[in-house]
DNA sequence: CGCTCCCCATAAGCCCAGCTTATGCCCCCA
DNA sequence: TGGGGGCATAAGCTGGGCTTATGGGGAGCG
């Protein structure tokens, strides 16, 4: 087995994708794991055996680390390779969402089951309810756009859409609703921050003084808060993704409102923290809504009670 | 601008690999979201503007979606762009991690900090730490040994790691330890299971006589839960990956008994429900470990650090 | 034993995705 | 009215990943 040509890290940030095997490796990985053998995960994903054989030898070159035990009676994984493993399980996890999502987003007029949801619930939630749904009932078209209340309102309303998700804190006339969930908008520090400390909640006016890293005017969250503070909040960045704004606060920038839809794991691997605001009003229920009268049958339906489990 | 072929949607499970741009593209879409024009992004990538454009191109088709508004003053996101950017940045968040990680997996003798954990830390937490401690010293080389709590005291004893991770319920003889984080294994189960809807905790003897979906005999998670339950708790199916327990357990097969760390976005999402249970310790504490008076110093102290925020 | 089956590895050749260089068009601004 | 930033198109090259074909190694079985 010749010895590995060591290459000097790269440690520049550039582009990841050179030192990630890409998403057919990985899943060729994950179905090794699953299925203990080359040549069944090969035949799973519909290729040949040597190919599967050479595209994890190369992973293992790429990744320097052995990652399964060849045998002449099958293949397991090494330790690392376990490892490795779960790693990819999560991207490509994340890639079925995307998936799930870009499906969805494609116009078909045709579509079975036409969605018209607000950004916020789009990006967070609505990828895992349609691989849920997908699941359920694989042959459901699904169509989706996104947009403000006001713009799934009119969708429905025109009859150019089945079911709609809104986050506001009224419902548009002409709806009926049922509340799916709860969100809060919520400040976030990085870990070393000063208020990471506090024991006490942040006053409202001591929030509505300070800069703080924002979505752009416009977005829905920039608005939930600008009225929660009475059009007060002062900006110390705008950003125009939530990723962004994600980012700018872990790296220590500033404190940043957002859902707590979008912090999830920044929270629970502690990478963000939580400051507790008092006197504000940053609660807001998530609604699914449909034409009044319409009750929401087949699809729309069972996408609905997926929605509240 | 010729319309784009539609091919039948492919509806088949297999091989997301082709439905999703590889990371490459998805990273290039996030840098145009970013600076706002293509050629821009290209040069941050290291390629060259026609090779961005036909990339952001040919993902366009791919998706059957506009994604960008080119104009001559440089290209904005349409709606649907800003929401595929926005999965998109989940799965090179999670790429990342993976880099990360593996990186770290790699076997360096001159490695200057060498960090030795057990697997669910190694698995859930450290990619994360690893980013920040990379984030903020980016030239630290890291390597990664995971293994149980007798390994990782092992490696540290014998001077072969600098700082160590255990998820067991007692320290090793001869290490001093922090405690970082808690962690508890959970009961979960598909929001259908009958379960999901008790209002009062499960009693331990239920529990206990219940087949569940397990990970196989000899992993950190099964031995914490055949201790808690007095070497009792019957197996419904064995996993060999925590993933493989979590997708059977959305799917409805039974109830699963995980770590918390393994399914913060299952819960989140509703596609699991937390089960409470009654009568069994299965909270741990998540310490960081080293040899008795060798005080982390340097890049194991940052790391340590970072852990506990 | 020797036959057969199921693993995996290697070799040789093909093909297409993605890159580069070289242009050209469009718009804005000095 | 040039110049520069931004995007598109064209032509040609390269390499990664696929295929087919073949060989070796262990396990089970008559």
């Amino acid at each position: 087995m010749g010895s590995v040509e060591e290459q000097p890290a790269d440690t520049a940030h550039g582009s990841i994708a050179h030192r990630v095997p890409d998403l057919g490796a990985l899943e060729l990985l994950l179905a090794v794991a699953r299925l203990g053998s080359l040549g069944a995960a090969a035949r799973e994903l519909g290729i040949t055996q040597p190919a599967a054989s050479s595209r994890i030898r190369s992973m293992e070159r790429q990744l320097g680390v052995a990652l399964v035990d060849r045998s002449p009676r099958g293949s397991r994984l090494t330790d690392a390779g376990a490892l490795v493993t779960d790693w990819a399980g999560r991207v490509v996890e994340a890639a079925r969402a995307f998936d799930a999502g870009a499906q969805a987003l494609r116009v078909r007029r045709d579509s079975r089951l036409r969605v018209a949801a607000s950004m916020t619930i789009a990006e967070y939630l609505l990828p895992g309810w349609l691989l849920a749904l997908r699941a359920g009932r694989p042959d459901t078209a699904v169509s989706l756009l996104a947009g403000n209340s006001a713009a799934v309102a009119e969708r429905l309303l025109a009859g150019e859409a089945d079911l709609g998700f809104v986050e506001g804190l009224t419902v548009p006339p002409g709806l009926d609703s049922a509340v799916i969930a709860h969100d809060r908008l919520i400040v976030v520090v990085a870990p070393a921050h000063p208020w990471a400390r506090r024991r006490r909640p942040l006053p409202a006016a001591e929030l509505a003084s300070t800069p703080l890293i924002l979505r752009e005017k416009g977005s829905g969250t920039r608005q939930v808060l600008d009225t929660a503070l009475g059009g007060l909040a002062r900006p110390l960045i705008e950003l125009s993704s939530t990723t962004a704004v994600k980012a700018a606060a872990v790296s220590g920038a500033g404190p940043a409102v957002l859902s707590e839809l979008a912090v999830g794991e920044e929270l629970g691997l502690r990478r963000l923290v939580e400051v507790p605001v008092d006197g504000v009003a940053l609660a807001r229920d998530l609604r699914a809504v449909w034409p009044t009268g319409h009750r929401p049958a087949g699809p729309a339906r069972e996408l609905l009670s997926l929605t509240r489990g």
